[in-house]
DNA sequence: ATGCCCATTTGATTTATGTCACAAAATCAT
DNA sequence: ATGATTTTGTGACATAAATCAAATGGGCAT
């Protein structure tokens, strides 16, 4: 079921590995709307995303300001979670999805005396990283227009599996120029 | 004279792993001025800034934009280096410097080999991850004087050791802008 | 010290984008 | 289906911050 995931990884996971973490794995069903991880709490597990999309949002001035969408194939969790600090995010469901969810208190040890597993885990995280560099460099002094066309480039999926309102605010602009924008 | 540097990583390095380290490792000093890293190059080294200051830029538009500061104590390098990408920054010191360096393919092997090593290096990127989640937490859909008292706050360090120009930028405002931030 | 080159400040003007208000369209529940 | 609620689009206007243009100030090299 998930192949398509571990393949990413190299060098693959091993049957010792993988035996160490299923005790760990769970396969999930959850429906649209359903919250993985809430705002400043520390949940305690990452989830990888079999089937369905997500959405990582926080509160500014009242208003829900997302910071990312997700989809098939894709790691989502809390990264200060994973550090046990509370997350400062809620991630919720964008559609009925199934997960496979890791107990992260369960899986911390075994990084110490499995080298895969922490190769692995290191490995996740290091891509996140450079993603959010990636994010930060194209975002970072570009106007609205650039940061729309180029999300549209690289992410058209967000744009047929999103509300708009919500892309929005991931792009740090308001409703009404998204709508602008997309007008042309 | 790293000592302070390494003290903040746990469980504190061994005699073996820092054995296995220190032919990778040299002291170096370099003038104001001097390039660590260049732009579109991969260059084969990380570093501590054991004493002085560094910037990163890229060049956008014809105008270089800052992408971070560092000072003591702190690892400089280039993230898409170390996972063999050229990097996009070209990282330049502030001051006269004195460095360590580290040879990262001299390194990475040794991180399958003693599981010390992979553990620093990981908390270090680890570390970086988190920095890069809070810049853009706080840097996100907040106005320009947000994003000045929230640096003054919480780095002071930059704007006495820092010349405006270059702090504007990595505020992602104008010189204009950030001298009449000042003037309150 | 002197002069030159940057860095910084200040002022006038322009522009991109936000805000407010409402209309139209789409989605959802009964 | 029907109305209700939510999402998206459009217009008028306000505003933060950019841009352009000088003027002033500071640091460095001779």
């Amino acid at each position: 079921m998930v192949d398509a995931f571990f393949e990413r990884y190299r060098p693959r996971l091993t049957e010792t590995a993988i035996g160490l973490l299923m005790p760990n794995v769970k396969v999930l069903h959850h429906p649209k709307k359903y919250e993985l991880i809430k705002a400043n709490h520390n949940s305690g597990y990452a989830y990888l995303l079999v089937k369905g999309a997500a959405r990582s949002y926080y509160l500014h001035n009242g208003m829900e300001i997302n910071s990312w969408f997700a989809f098939e194939n894709e790691m989502v969790g809390s990264l200060r979670n994973y550090n046990n600090l509370p997350s400062r995010e809620t991630i919720e469901l964008l559609e009925d999805s199934t997960l496979l969810s890791f107990n992260i208190n369960g899986i911390k040890p075994l990084m110490a005396e499995n080298i895969e597993i922490s190769n692995f885990i290191n490995q996740v995280i290091g891509e996140y990283c450079l993603y959010l560099e990636d994010k930060l460099y194209y975002t970072h002094l570009r106007s609205a227009r650039e940061r729309y066309t180029a999300l549209l480039a690289q992410e058209p999926n967000v744009f047929r599996r999103v509300p708009l309102t919500y892309i929005a605010s991931f792009l740090g602009i308001s409703r009404e120029t998204l709508s602008r924008l997309r007008a042309k």
